[in-house]
DNA sequence: TATTGTTATACTCTATAACTATA
DNA sequence: TATAGTTATAGAGTATAACAATA
């Protein structure tokens, strides 16, 4: 509840302010590259992972369903997804990458190279502390710790996953 | 140059993600708050800094010029911002916010809790460490470090600030 | 001749409301 | 009746190209 109006958060604030540029600066830019807008690459990224109803697409991009219409119209056009019946429920239509789309994403990913270069700068311990600090800024502190972690857990946790005091 | 996969920086560069999202969905609510859209909230905000040729805005905006003639119009039809002539050089005009445009502009900021709120969970010695973090993420390094960080400067640098290796 | 801001145009994203076909 | 997807419509942001005023 308190304002917290210090020098020094007011850095880290501005800081993530200039982090969601740069991320965004270089999303579009990728897009671009493929020749897509900032939302087709987001949708089609999604249906990479897994084919969702046209709802679902709505729900994550946080937008009205309606909108999802225009998207994956323009999506499907250029032959990167295709619509395809529920069998389970014949009023939904499924969303789903063709494999020139899944290539698509797969460069897209690759391009974001944002917070995967410059974190090559960052040693093993401080990209542990960085991970640390970002999910409990978020609100995730210890809640399900149990998952992808446990692959890195072999090499160095030590004091770089402790609490800092 | 090393594209870095391993789970811990994904997982990093998951967070940041997550971070970018967060910050823009704030964002996007304190700006509807005030009836404003993300651009003219930005725009104002910049306004509020300084008055600014319309130019120097697209710059910022990272956009075209011609965009910035509507998204002030809106401002200024909504007496937020005013067009003031240049003394200096009679073609450009130097957009300023007006006197409600400069409060709404610092209860825009204020709103904008994203990253202070949050913050508020970490201690200064870790708020430090963040801070240490992102800087170098972002290739700022140890460059032009004399300015509003002496501020907090007496209280505990000690070893939050150290490479942590 | 170059630059500043604007206009005109076209495309995409966005929300709202009404429609259809299923359930 | 309720839900999934679409269409229609209108407003806003965006880039491109052409233009007037000024440098």
């Amino acid at each position: 509840m308190t304002p917290r109006t210090d020098p020094l958060t007011l850095e880290v604030v501005e800081l993530i302010g200039t982090v969601v540029a740069r991320y965004h600066e270089e999303y579009e830019h990728a897009a671009a590259e493929h020749a897509l807008t900032g939302a087709q690459a987001r949708v089609l990224g999604l249906l990479a992972r897994e084919p969702l109803p046209m709802r679902r697409i709505a729900q994550r991009l946080k937008c009205e369903p309606s909108n999802v219409t225009g998207i994956v119209d323009r999506l499907e056009s250029r032959g990167l997804v295709e619509r395809r019946p529920d069998p389970a429920d014949r009023r939904v239509k499924l969303a789903a990458p063709t494999e020139a789309g899944r290539s698509t994403a797969e460069e897209l990913r690759a391009a974001l190279g944002f917070a995967r270069e410059p974190l090559g700068g960052l040693t093993f311990a401080e990209r542990t502390v960085l991970k640390e600090l970002l999910r409990r800024m978020l609100g995730m502190d210890a809640e399900d710790d149990t998952e992808d972690t446990a692959g890195a857990a072999g090499t160095d946790p030590g004091e770089g996953s402790a609490p800092l005091r």
